[in-house]
Parts: structure tokens; sequence; C-alpha cells
DNA sequence: CGGCTTTGACCAGCGC
DNA sequence: GCGCTGGTCAAAGCCG
């Protein structure tokens, strides 16, 4: 499976829950632990949204698909949370119900769509809700560049 | 100069 | 059909 999940890095914010947006129905929500199986939950989200019909508005001006979705709920002062890929801000909208404001995000991989919003919860302004939507077709950067000294050092020693 | 953010305009889906 | 709303575009400006 090459299609892997934005990794954790020491540095990333871990996130309080999940939610796996299951229409009709409002956001399923589930507190996860710290350790959480990235792999296996986001090939669950996946696998649901896969069979689901198509959500609530417009999915994109050419793209008829119905990419896979998943929402973290992250406790942090920080709205953008650190997960290892590199995003370009492409709008900002005020929302319904809500003084803060939505911000959308894309990969900016150039083989990679995979788009991100980000926005503070209504209720508790400490928490972010990061909704990732698809799933990238690339390795994380950072988490290759992090781990290339240990490569190099493997196939050194795997040279013996 | 390239990459990024900002922001107003535009477009499409949905409910009435 | 119309208005509201969410999502995207694209020009302008900023920054390293």
């Amino acid at each position: 499976m090459d299609e892997l999940p934005p990794p954790l890095t020491q540095n990333i914010n871990v996130p309080i829950s999940y939610s796996l947006p299951s229409p009709p129905h409002d956001l399923m929500q589930t507190q996860i632990a710290s350790d959480i199986d990235w792999v296996s939950l986001l090939s669950a989200a996946v696998g649901l949204e896969n069979g689901s019909t198509k959500h609530k508005g417009r999915v994109g001006r050419t793209k008829k698909t119905i990419p896979p979705r998943i929402a973290f709920h992250t406790k942090s002062p920080d709205d953008i949370l650190d997960d290892g890929f590199r995003w370009r801000k492409y709008g900002q909208k005020a929302v319904k119900n809500s003084i803060h404001p939505r911000s959308y995000y894309r990969c900016t991989h150039h083989t990679c769509y995979v788009k991100k919003q980000i926005q503070r919860h209504s209720k508790d302004a400490s928490i972010v809700v990061t909704t990732y939507e698809g799933i990238h077709n690339h390795p994380c950067e950072q988490l290759m560049e992090s781990l290339s000294p240990l490569l190099r050092q493997l196939q050194f020693l795997s040279s013996f």
C-alpha cells in the first residue's frame, strides 16, 4: 500500500478525535487514543466512503468522483497542523452558524489532488476541525527527509 | 522570481 | 425561479 495517510511525526499535533462524514447523517464522531493505528483508521474511512452516495454540495468544477473524506478534531492554538505534507491555500469562506471562517487547502504536489478544510469548532474555539478529502498518491516529503539518513545507513550496513 | 496567501467574484446545488 | 450557501477561481500583493 503506497497510499499512506498523513503520518505522525514528532512535531505534529495529536488529534483528539476523528469524524467520518456519513451522509445523510451528521458527522459520526469517535474518540481515539494517542497511539492510533493511522493506516487502518484511514483505510476504514476510505472503505466507508467509497460505498456511500454523494455528499451535499458541489465536489468540484471538473471532478465528478467523490474522494474519501475524514475529519480530525485537534486541540491546538494553531490553525494549520503540521502533517508533513505541503499545502497551498486556495480559499477562505465564512460559514453559517460559525464565527470562524473555513480555510481551503490543496496539496502542492503536482500529481496529488488531495484537499483539506480547516475550521475552528463553532462551540470550542480551541478545537481545530481538519477535514481531509482524498488520499495522497506520493510519500510524505517531511517523513522521507527525516528517514533518508536512516535509509542510507541501512543500505550501507546491508552491503556487508 | 517563484511560491504562497488574501480576497472578491463566480458557479452550482439545494430548499422554499 | 430565486435566494442562500458552500466550494473554487484567479488576480493582486506579499515574502524570502
